[in-house]
DNA sequence: GATAACACTGAACAGACGTTCAGTCAAATT
DNA sequence: AATTTGACTGAACGTCTGTTCAGTGTTATC
């Protein structure tokens, strides 16, 4: 029984370490999603990860690197999930709509997440090194979304400029992501998917409007039911 | 000489006292743009106010109480800005545009504002009164894009979802708030205004598209340049 | 011109903050 | 089995926080 455990409750020392490293940093978003940004605090955190308080300066050495460290984590989840989504679709339409898709999942997409970027983007101003962990991965986002658009226009024959239309899809989704944030009472995903579609069948009717619509709105729907 | 004094020189207590309080309603909103929400501290605002350090009390009462006067500062110059944009259009379509003018303008939308807003959003989920003062301001806003949108889609004979549309176009104005906050290098103004005209065209082309498209973003920007 | 009102000052206070570090104990190594 | 390693604890620290309040000087009132 040298090496052999339970299969679930890891127990070498480094998987171990990784554990409540995650621990934290998941500690830490349940914080400032409960408590904001400025009210974060590490005593908070280090009560709700169940470990002692100097525990978050021997893995993160500070307050701020813990703060960057769950920023980090935040774009490479977000990251992980639309470069997912894009993976299994061939065409560039196809792959928009899983785009959009990935944006809505409540994976991403849900109050508690959305409070955390919006803590991060409002303090990055006056953090550079937030502006530049977010610049990065803003940047590889835009691109893929105005290659696709690209695409359809060029092969579709579109008369209209591709990056306009790029950035005006990433705009839409990012304004309905603070429309959940703000109002979340009014706020429905299947109403955010349609207005991401709505724009697109406005500028591509021949690959978005027409019957596939509300077929494309309930496929869509359909595979978010889990949450 | 009872009452007489110099113009620019305010010296009565009453004038006096709310020129104070509006000052330091200033210096929170330089700080926060300045250092972040989280690192927003009554001694940074009373300093950049050129008061004591106690003043910020006596005036509103507590930290938190001075943050909701300030939120609502925002909210009440951003209400005047756009309801003073749509006073002087006829139609609804120059209504619309006076309306993405207004969103654009220097005076409203800096990279200063804009960080603020986002601080304040961020707080938002974990402060209920933040979000209450939002609410009700995002929510007139919201009512005027959508009953000017349903007036050009009856009007137009359009068949468009003009609650969708007018959504649409609220999402891409905050979206594109957002990338003067994060990627402040590669915003333009008049880009951002192509970026709405676009949509506006191509949701309802008869009003918003053709020959008049470039001269739109000319006209707009040309009111723009004093900033 | 005397009195009252009041915007404003700045020192003082208690509490909470991030950070440090000597000590602990289980897991790895020998 | 003995030793070393290192993740983890929790009390202690200096600092900075928002708030209070007795005192001050000017403005308004009588």
């Amino acid at each position: 029984m040298a090496k052999a455990r339970k299969a679930d409750a890891p127990t070498t020392r480094i998987e171990k370490k990784e554990a409540t490293r995650q621990q934290l940093i998941a500690a830490t978003v349940e914080v400032i999603a409960a408590d904001g940004f400025a009210d974060m605090t590490l005593a908070k955190v280090s009560q709700r990860a169940n470990v002692s308080r100097g525990l978050v300066n021997f893995h993160f050495t500070s307050k701020e690197r813990l703060l960057v460290e769950t920023l980090r984590h935040l774009t490479e989840e977000y990251r992980a999930s639309w470069s997912r989504a894009i993976a299994g679709p061939r065409t560039a339409r196809d792959k928009l709509l899983a785009l959009i898709r990935a944006d809505f999942s409540p994976r991403v997409c849900n109050r508690k997440k959305i409070a955390v970027w919006y803590a991060f983007w409002g303090e990055a101003k006056s953090r550079p090194t937030y502006l530049e962990v977010c610049a990065k991965a803003d940047g590889a986002f835009a691109q893929t979304v105005e290659e696709l658009c690209v695409e359809i226009a060029r092969e579709g024959g579109y008369a209209v400029d591709a990056a306009l239309a790029a950035r005006g899809l990433r705009c839409i989704t990012d304004g309905l992501w603070l429309e959940l944030l703000m109002a979340p009472q009014q706020f429905r995903r299947d109403i955010a998917i349609r207005t991401c579609l709505q724009y697109l069948a406005a500028l591509f009717p021949n690959d978005f409007l027409g019957s596939e619509y509300d077929h494309l709105t309930q496929a869509v729907l359909e595979r978010e039911t889990p949450a």
